[in-house]
DNA sequence: GTTCATGCAAATCGTTTGCACAATG
DNA sequence: CATTGTGCAAACGATTTGCATGAAC
């Protein structure tokens, strides 16, 4: 008795999945809370994060630690670079192809085992370098 | 009044500034708080956490954002890539050397205006790997 | 009918803040 | 003495959890 546990479906995973696979704002979680709201009355923040973390478990979508006090999460599971505005807050994917070779490097840098790595840019998106002084 | 204040000296900070010089392990708030609490009996997490903030503003420390719940922090503000084991939750300096030139690859990708960039990769450090299975 | 999901409210945890008093310059 | 730093305790905000009820299979 209790192992792993066998999801079942709920309508409220399924269209929190839809939504982050249909945005690429990397939403919070307070952002899923508000758009389903309207389709669930009654919706509560805890189902919103209880199905955030299952589907993270699943690894369907991933959690961005944005250096904020609050997380955000991402439908897109395919590796890419990250951009965060310093200004207005937004974080954007990049172009930037992945370089997985790096992995490789580390390991041969150290005696560590590598299995994957993120990158994040930091400064000014183009909107709000435009608007600078 | 109320411009930005000149810090005044205080030996709860100054310990605290070398003691983050003093080690590489990207000490948590609670960490420095347990080295200090001996010298200063009556210590609090708010002067720990007040102090940090500030010689993080003054660019003398660094603040590592490394997925958890917590923060730690880097006596070490020179740019260099972290390594975060998923098995024991140590982070640890990369000895890769940084690619300034990153950023201006995403600058011409992009129309942001890019500061710098942060990389951190992810597995089980040297110790943890050796004893795996 | 057993297991998992939900809403609600309370709890948790890292961090921040208001306040009265001590230390700095 | 004007300003900043401290300890204390309370407040905060994002996230988690216990519980009784509801949905899935």
């Amino acid at each position: 008795m209790m192992g792993k546990p066998k999801y079942k479906r709920s309508r409220q995973r399924e269209r929190i999945l839809h939504l982050l696979r249909g945005t690429d704002i990397h939403p919070t979680a307070v952002w899923i809370y508000d758009q389903l709201k309207q389709e669930f009355q009654d919706l509560s923040m805890g189902t919103v994060y209880r199905n955030l973390n299952i589907l993270v478990e699943l690894g369907l979508v991933a959690k961005i630690a944005c250096g904020s006090t609050f997380d955000r999460f991402d439908g897109n599971v395919e590796p890419h670079y990250h951009f965060f505005c310093e200004k207005c807050g937004s974080v954007l994917d990049l172009p930037l192809e992945v370089d997985e070779s790096l992995n490789r490097k580390v390991e041969e840098l150290t005696n560590f085992m590598v299995r994957g790595h993120t990158m994040e840019f930091l400064g000014l998106c183009d909107k709000c370098s435009s608007r600078q002084q």
